[in-house]
DNA sequence: GATGAATGAGAATTCATTCAT
DNA sequence: GATGAATGAATTCTCATTCAT
């Protein structure tokens, strides 16, 4: 017990594991610095040794969480694939992010409350690079006529991002509402598929309804 | 200034005011006493006075903006109109409400990252009640088949309510982000039309699709 | 009721009674000018206007409840009763003035431990001169030979009333201690008794006892 | 001041020294955190680090004094010494005890006009505990004849310390009244013979006297 | 006379941060 | 590297008192 301590990186990371906790569940203002310390069980001079102060500890957080989500989305995509299966595939991986990073999500709540004061440029970037590789998609879907002619890209993977963001910020909101845990892998699936559903069911062209022009789509 | 001085009435109202601006702006964590007091021109005291303290000063700026939202939705339903026609009225309402409501939006935000601690039960019937009307549209169109047979009226609404939602608690970063000032009328108008656009062309059934049984649609 | 306010006396007494309540149960430090007027259910201001302020209104207090004294223990004592039945006498009649004026035993409590700051003089004088006939008579008493040669007056007369007052300031204390309500007439009578045993068969000189013939008195 | 510094026990013992006086002199309602952190000569941080808030260091300060006089008591008692003797050293212990712990004198007063809110039951158990040696003492006088038998084991006891406590609660007024130092080693040991006759010679049989042959006792 | 509104000084408590060992 | 102790600046909240009507 002794032995072990004097262990600069252990130290150090059970720190930033327990800041993620704090800040993940009170936000920035609420996290106490002593309650960190004690999380991390660990003296609080330390935090001040080994990341400044509070508001650089909760950079480094943001950080260490943001970082993750280019790593991740980054290898979801294959250029080969028909873009429809391309930007389904890259929303379920979005999807599955989410469900696996909520604090992730709420960080970057926070975040987006915050203005970005504290993630700063960060923000943007992970708003903007994380969604280039699905905006580049759709783009390539409207230009084979898969997607609609009409679809602003950007705004398309906004809509994308922003739904399934909704449900995860929500979650725990939604189990009392819906009285169900919707973190449960069949909940989680099931709505998966209820949001690929909702959002390509109106990005898609109607396949047959072109060829007739039929009923104005637009129901 | 001194005019409307020793005016009860009128110094609760600043005071009210002042913090809604702070509370939007900060939270409840950062949002501080003294600021209100000075935002609102009054004695600190009268916080006190008026309120009994920072916590229920929050929670009377919750509740009157919550309020809100009921009074507005409720007018917005014709049970005449077909459902299509219906739900769409109902979306855009609840839009324009968030594009006029920016303060709701960052309340119901920062409530949601504190877990409805302080607004507490009006959180879900805000969740559920808000939703009812829509939720009941919903179903007689799926009923009356202009809607999908497989949709969860639930899920429908939280997502046509989440994406809204979304676009406004980003507006200020999507306004970095694509270089535009998206509370202008015309931008919303459009931003209005795409969400309008993204759902239904989900939710509705293509018309002729469904008749000729021609490929399946979920492309 | 818009009426009968106006009514500078009966606006003053209702402050006075209310003053006296609250300090009575708060002592000065503890209790609020608020409290006071929200007791009185008269406007604050009027404290102001008509004491002066806090410690005016708490002094009018004491000198209200300490004129009491004088005026109750003059009377009880007549000059031509033997020594022994009118220290009786006194004895009694302080102890049913304390048993009626409860308040006046909790404010001289909390003077006696603000070391009469607020009482002042009047304190001393309250000590000194209601305690003077009594002190007068067991000097009567010492040269009439009843009691005993050997007794200083003032420590005589000082732990008679000290007896009784301790009862009564710690009344409710001893109510829950020995399970009953002191104050019941019985009780107090009782007591009484007790006291007057405790104090006088000390204090005279027993003259005969005579009957048994032993160990030296002073066991 | 400086070499004793960074030494939580002496800050500790510090900061509880200090609130002893300070609460001896003021009471609960007119002591200051501020005034207590100055006298200590510490940061009035500590007191929260150490003691958590007022009313907590209050209690602290309460337990301390109070204990004292359960462990004074008790050795106290011989059983082998004849009641009277007994009675007597008892009466003596709770008077020594008095006049060594005006700290005691005062904190129990304040309690006691407090009706015991913050001492809680500690208080009564001070008051029952404390007194039951004592008690048990005159029961056995009872018995064996050398207490009046019709004398109430339990007044009979409260008298004895009520009697005491008097004196050294009203010590400092009496020094004025009196215009002498009672604190001074002669007076507080005539006053104590005084207290002892006093008391005594009221609860003894007198079993001679008889010598002489007169009027009844009970002057 | 009376009232409700307002005030500034101060009270308890909390926080991020730094020192001494 | 690590620790417990210490600090001063805030922060929320309270109180006696005064002003304007």
């Amino acid at each position: 017990m002794r032995t072990r301590k004097r262990d600069a990186k252990q130290t150090k990371r059970q720190i930033l594991a327990a800041a993620e906790r704090i800040f993940v569940e009170k936000g920035y203002d609420a996290a106490r610095v002593d309650a960190i310390a004690a999380e991390a069980e660990v003296n609080k001079r330390m935090i001040y040794v080994y990341f400044g102060n509070k508001e650089q500890l909760y950079t480094q957080v943001l950080e260490k969480n943001f970082e993750n989500l280019f790593a991740l989305d980054a290898p979801a995509l294959e250029k080969s694939l028909p873009p429809v299966q391309g930007a389904k595939r890259l929303v379920r991986a979005h999807f599955w992010f989410l469900a696996k990073n909520p604090n992730y999500v709420r960080l970057l709540g926070w975040e987006i409350l915050g203005g970005g004061a504290r993630a700063g440029r960060v923000l943007l970037e992970t708003a903007a690079a994380g969604l280039e590789e699905l905006s580049e998609v759709i783009r390539r879907g409207i230009d084979q006529g898969v997607f609609r002619k009409d679809l602003d890209p950007r705004r398309c993977v906004m809509s994308l991002v922003v739904l399934s963001f909704g449900y995860f910020s929500r979650m725990e909101l939604l189990g009392v509402l819906w009285e169900q845990d919707l973190r449960q892998r069949d909940n989680l699936e099931s709505l998966l598929e209820h949001i690929v559903d909702f959002c390509f069911n109106g990005i898609c062209v109607a396949p047959s309804l072109a060829d007739e022009g039929g009923a104005p789509r637009s129901c």
